[in-house]
DNA sequence: CCAAGTATGAAACTCAGTGTTAGAGTAGAC
DNA sequence: GTCTACTCTAACACTGAGTTTCATACTTGG
């Protein structure tokens, strides 16, 4: 059910523009109550951005299946892969999800909100990666904010070129500026 | 006047709690209209955030400012000094006002989309910096994210030590996570 | 004095989001 | 079978944000 209505609203924020839309109007386009959508979905955003839940508790879960011996930088890189395959799998919805997101201010904001919320469950997979039991230090959450910062901007370029550049390329380009053997200039 | 009614809206938050107070009760207070009020600010949010508006400018200022010759990471570092110093100039109100924006959730988010604002021109500050005629590449925006990332995450733990931590110290840290002389361990 | 712009206020409106209540369907206990 | 407890849904009322429209002062330059 859940799944049905968000790709209700998906579709009918695609056709007609996120704020041209009301809950009343997704509710009746999915043939139930305003009441009911919006005991599924928290908010209009919720009923889009949901498709992006799994992403941060996979990204967490593959930090904490990379090997202890790998730097934090390196782990979180391939951590990553998990979403990329994710946009490479069905990159037509997945170009046309993150230009809506993108475009629309109210869902970029969630958006934001919600991997604000992944940044701890990151840091911590990072703490806890391996079994060794490391505290969340400063460090650590900076890295996992800045590995998400990658992944936000390598997908900013993916969008605007429509997904002709590779992510792949963008992403390890992203984090190549930050990582240790970056000389942090041009 | 606006300065007035950011400083009305700020201590009545403070005191009652963002959600409790209405615009109505924010207008009341300050002796003006709720229509006045609305036009001095778009949102409720907007009352207290218009504080960090300065931060974002003075912040590419800074970059601007920096010797062509630094890198990346370290003019970033110094640019937000200014804001560091900020901090410094009045911590009693600058922790309380922390406190208040990180402990509400719709301030939070609308802080992040504010400072998600800052990022381009951040990035773009980087790239025109002394002169030179860079053009914005992935590379810079990641760093001012990441620098960005820095700072919230160091001011995170400055308002959960009380403002007993040194902040300076902090960002030092957090900096220093990223760098070029990390090994992205530990 | 006048005219044009500007700051304010009043009121009506749309819509998001919450809470409450009540009915319909379902599953298990006996 | 039926009573009970639980869950899903609809209906409805309510608060409050934010927008728009219109009217009324209050400047300021000519």
């Amino acid at each position: 059910m859940r799944a049905r209505l968000s790709q209700v609203a998906f579709d009918l924020f695609l056709r007609e523009g996120f704020e041209k839309v009301t809950v009343g109007d997704l509710a009746t386009a999915a043939g139930v109550s305003r009441s009911t959508f919006l005991r599924y979905f928290g908010s209009k955003e919720e009923a889009v951005l949901t498709a992006f839940d799994a992403h941060g508790r996979q990204v967490a879960a593959a930090v904490r299946d990379r090997p202890a011996a790998e730097d934090d930088w390196t782990a979180l890189r391939r951590a990553l892969d998990a979403v990329v395959g994710h946009y490479r799998s069905d990159p037509e919805s997945a170009l046309a999800m993150t230009r809506l997101v993108r475009e629309t201010p109210a869902l970029c904001a969630r958006q934001l909100e919600k991997q604000h919320g992944w940044r701890p469950a990151l840091a911590q997979a990072l703490a806890e990666r391996a079994g060794s039991a490391r505290p969340v230090t400063v460090a650590l959450t900076v890295r996992a904010a800045a590995a998400l910062d990658c992944l936000n901007v390598a997908l900013d370029h993916w969008t605007a070129s429509d997904g002709r550049l590779d992510l792949e390329g963008l992403l390890d380009e992203a984090f190549a500026a930050l990582g240790p053997d970056s000389r942090m200039v041009g």
